[in-house]
DNA sequence: CCTGTATCTACAGTCGCTGTAGAATAGGGG
DNA sequence: CCCCTATTCTACAGCGACTGTAGATACAGG
């Protein structure tokens, strides 16, 4: 049976995150001792372990749920799960492209700049208008 | 004189938004009609401008803060706004090394699985141990 | 003047944690 | 068995950058 402080170190998560997660019902809610701290097996220890490789990959813990859920069907096909993977991957895809809008714009940018004063700096005038910018990198999220 | 609403269309921006900028004191506090509505005259549309922009760039509400203080000094050599824009990129940099290396995982992940069913699912097993994993994707943020 | 749209304040919620305070518990050494 | 320290407990606030809501008030066009 392990403490939480145990876990949390055979996973690399903060003791204070193993608790959000049972309180947002990712993680069960576990034995306790009669004192009143919690007490954790192996099974535990997996789902937590496959909770954070997932994180690591991004993935959402909304999605993380799912894949949880799905995991306890072993007999079902395992389609829903390649969905989930894919839509993670189209979403990292879309984040690289966006980054790798921002990147060109502003190596463009800094690349004008010849240290010049405030007063006539390209990059502040490229920040004030839009206009100046050449690729389309206006889309939200950062 | 610009309603808050006009100001919002202009730039793109929500209306809360803009109220929320005020709040954090990165718009200045705009007149008023006497009814307590508020007016803006063109130096905040153009600040908004600028604040909307730099956000599209990636640059957080601090970074801005800088660069609106730093605008405000046109004297000034602009060596310090060189280095933030030098930081941002710094930034982006590493979230699309970061990001690529999630993508071949997942790449990876996904070519394996052959949509079986979920017991022997390569995704899941995947996620399920981490020594499956051939890149050094650990490392937070997602 | 009336009506409908816009604006006002204040606050809660998002995501995924992280940090804090103050109290209680666990486990080992003497 | 007692004590001490490390760990754990609950409850809550805070991060960044907004977004959404409710209920009240203001403004503009017909």
């Amino acid at each position: 049976m392990l403490a939480i402080g145990t876990l949390a170190k055979r996973t690399g998560t903060k003791v204070q995150t193993i608790r959000y997660y049972e309180e947002i019902g990712i993680m069960p809610e576990p034995g306790r001792t009669e004192g009143g701290q919690r007490r954790y097996g192996d099974a535990e220890l997996d789902r937590l372990a496959f909770i954070r490789h997932s994180r690591q990959l991004g993935f959402s813990l909304d999605a993380i749920r799912e894949l949880l859920d799905l995991s306890d069907s072993p007999g079902r096909s395992c389609a829903e799960v390649d969905a989930i993977a894919q839509r993670q991957l189209r979403d990292v895809e879309a984040r690289i492209d966006r980054l790798e809008a921002l990147r060109a714009e502003l190596h463009r940018m800094i690349a004008e700049c010849g240290s010049n004063r405030v007063a006539d700096c390209r990059i502040l005038q490229v920040l004030r208008d839009h206009g100046e910018c050449l690729s389309d990198h206006a889309k939200a999220e950062t």
